[in-house]
DNA sequence: TAATTATGACGAC
DNA sequence: TCGTCCTAATTAC
């Protein structure tokens, strides 16, 4: 699935497309037409993303929550906005603040328009007739000929504005509801590093984990306890904090579970910003030059079972924990 | 053409 | 711990 980096990108998609625009719902599949036919006609006016949970908000307080689950995906198609600025959350309130609610907080993923600030990054440019997938990666397909293109396959959701569409696949949720309803999804997850900044949501993870007899390693992938990790972030993350999987997180040093905390932070804004999955940042040179285009050499040991590990040569370890492969060093991660 | 796989999550035992 | 749900791309036969 699209690790919590991909949804905030596609987030933003929808932030840059749809956001501000009226918007007509259908289900050319017909397992969402009740849903649909409510959303159908109204403005979109927000578009967030908390862990891997994506919240899109509608005229009238009706939000359509999104979660693509292992294999969903969002096809965009139309003249396509694309590569909108990264932005700065500096100083905003996330959902664990002392005071207010998710919905009421500014919205952490809203595009800004900085242009002379040292937050720009690029700038938004025309938009570009194509086709987009975005999931856990992202793609362009064919050469769009006719817009809105047909349908093909499965699409639970179309969303159509003047100018783009964007077909959902695939979802292990996808629902209609009220602010209420939003709240106490959110409520339920865990600290997410691009809502909830500052030491706060770091003491909330640390506490979190460090009463735990679970091992680390489900603990990263528990979304009550820290939203947005994956198999690969949680396989990666464990690695380069040279932490055994199995350490059940109450033994696990405070330092290393900070650690943790602050590399996830990290990781996810490199993914945030590039789309790619590249947790072997610390590479120079041709060596990253090489990670980023060749993506069997782009991970420490995710899906790299019986190969040698990068650092000590020992072989990557695979195995099935809570129905889930995961990859370590034994050595490394002794 | 069929089997396999996937970067989830949930509910029933 | 298991079964179940969601879909398409890739691989095997």
């Amino acid at each position: 699935m699209p690790e919590g980096h991909s949804v905030h990108r596609i987030t933003r998609q929808f932030e840059r497309n749809f956001v501000g625009r009226v918007v007509r719902a259908s289900s050319p599949q017909g397992r969402f037409a009740a849903g649909a036919a409510e959303l159908d006609g109204r403005r979109m006016t927000d578009a967030r993303a908390v862990g891997k949970q994506m919240f899109l908000g509608f005229e009238g307080d009706r939000w359509l929550r999104v979660h693509l689950g292992m294999y969903g995906a969002w096809d965009f198609a139309g003249d396509i906005l694309m590569d909108a600025t990264i932005a700065s959350a500096n100083g905003r309130m996330g959902h664990t603040g002392q005071k207010g609610t998710f919905l009421e907080s500014p919205n952490p993923d809203a595009v800004v328009f900085d242009t002379a600030g040292e937050n720009s990054v690029t700038s938004i440019g025309a938009p570009r007739r194509t086709r987009l997938r975005m999931s856990e990666s992202e793609k362009e397909g064919n050469e769009l000929t006719t817009f809105p293109p047909e349908p093909v396959g499965q699409v639970r959701v179309r969303l159509l504005t003047d100018t783009v569409s964007a077909d959902l696949r695939g979802p292990t949720a996808c629902e209609v509801l009220d602010p209420a309803r939003v709240e106490a999804v959110v409520a339920r997850l865990g600290p997410d590093p691009l809502i909830d900044e500052g030491k706060a949501a770091e003491d909330r993870f640390a506490a979190s984990v460090t009463k735990k007899p679970t091992p680390i390693a489900l603990l990263l992938m528990d979304q009550n306890v820290i939203a947005g990790i994956g198999n690969v972030y949680r396989a990666e993350l464990l690695f380069r904090a040279r932490q055994n999987p199995h350490t059940p997180g109450r033994l696990v040093p405070e330092e290393h579970v900070r650690h943790l905390w602050r590399d996830w932070a990290k990781l996810l804004r490199i993914g945030v910003e590039t789309g790619q999955m590249m947790t072997m940042d610390d590479l120079e040179g041709e060596a990253y030059r090489a990670a980023m285009a060749n993506r069997a050499d782009r991970h420490w040991v995710y899906k790299r079972e019986g190969l040698p590990c990068r650092v000590c040569g020992t072989n990557i370890v695979l195995e099935e924990l809570g129905a889930r492969k995961l990859y370590w060093c034994p050595y490394c991660q002794a």
